[in-house]
DNA sequence: TAGAAATAGGATAAAACTATCCGAATAATT
DNA sequence: AATTATTCGGATAGTTTTATCCTATTTCTA
């Protein structure tokens, strides 16, 4: 459904979002422990969200990566995956047409359509705060 | 959301069902004129497919595809979907952890679980046979 | 039975995605 | 000012997906 990136990304955004709640900045390898993901490769996603601006980031020593608190709440699921993976899992036909195009669907458009929907809805309506606040009560888990 | 692999294949077999309500077997050269595929990459999803006793091939001469035409109304699109694809867009955790898990989530899982399921629900629902209708009647195109 | 028309299947290539490595740049600390 | 900790960014490598090529095999037809 997501490119792995895109997965990274996300935990990777919830784990900063929980630790700028508490005014702490937190290191690629610490992340990168966290999330149990590859550093080198999770430092390129970190970039990209970082030039997409959703995430803050400090080099040099005491460096690494934040939200801003007030900020956390307002970030969508869907602006994470919208930067890293594009927007064609919401635009995009289910079939490969060139275009989703009402006047000339494939042949599973309206089913379709309603799953995309769906998931659209689903990500431009869920932010980064509840996600982090279901880590921080211990209801749900960045890792196996 | 599918694979290449899976947009063919589904459109692949939506043409043979077409053809084998008319006892026409189609070729794949023909096949992959109608769908817009690569010959030689659609020959080895079709080969897949007829392993999967989805579809059924004749060697030869006058040979071809084609699916029992009383069978196509019982094919599901998640037979395809499944064959190629394999069960991971129905069960996999859309963060990617090992296994999703109610007992052990994501943060994502509850809100995911709900839009795949309604994807694993249409799939499951959904029939070659009206798919073949809709590019009879003329209301939906196999290609741009 | 020879030839033509197809699919089957193995080998290979190209492209995209995932992952790693290393030096440059930057910022705090000593 | 030197050292250290850290991100940035370019180059490279590995893996998977997508695509191509060629030969073998099968079946129909003449
Ligand atoms: S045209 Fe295929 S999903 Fe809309
Ligand atoms: S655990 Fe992630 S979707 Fe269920």
């Amino acid at each position: 459904m997501f490119s792995k990136a895109c997965e990274y990304g996300i935990k990777a955004s919830i784990f900063i979002a929980l630790n700028s709640y508490e005014n702490k900045r937190v290191s690629l390898k610490a992340i990168a422990k966290e999330i149990n993901s590859p550093e080198a490769f999770t430092a390129k996603i970190l970039q990209d969200l970082a030039r997409h601006n959703i995430i803050n980031s400090t080099k040099g020593a005491h460096g690494g990566f934040e939200i801003d608190k007030y900020a956390i709440s307002s970030i969508k699921l869907s602006q994470i995956v919208n930067a890293i993976d594009g927007d064609s899992i919401y635009k995009g036909c289910g079939l490969g047409l060139h275009t989703c195009d009402e006047e000339h669907p494939c042949p599973v458009h309206d089913k379709f359509k309603a799953v995309r929907d769906e998931l659209k809805h689903m990500l431009e309506s869920t932010n980064l705060e509840e996600l982090a606040l279901d880590i921080k009560s211990g209801v749900a888990f960045l890792k196996t």
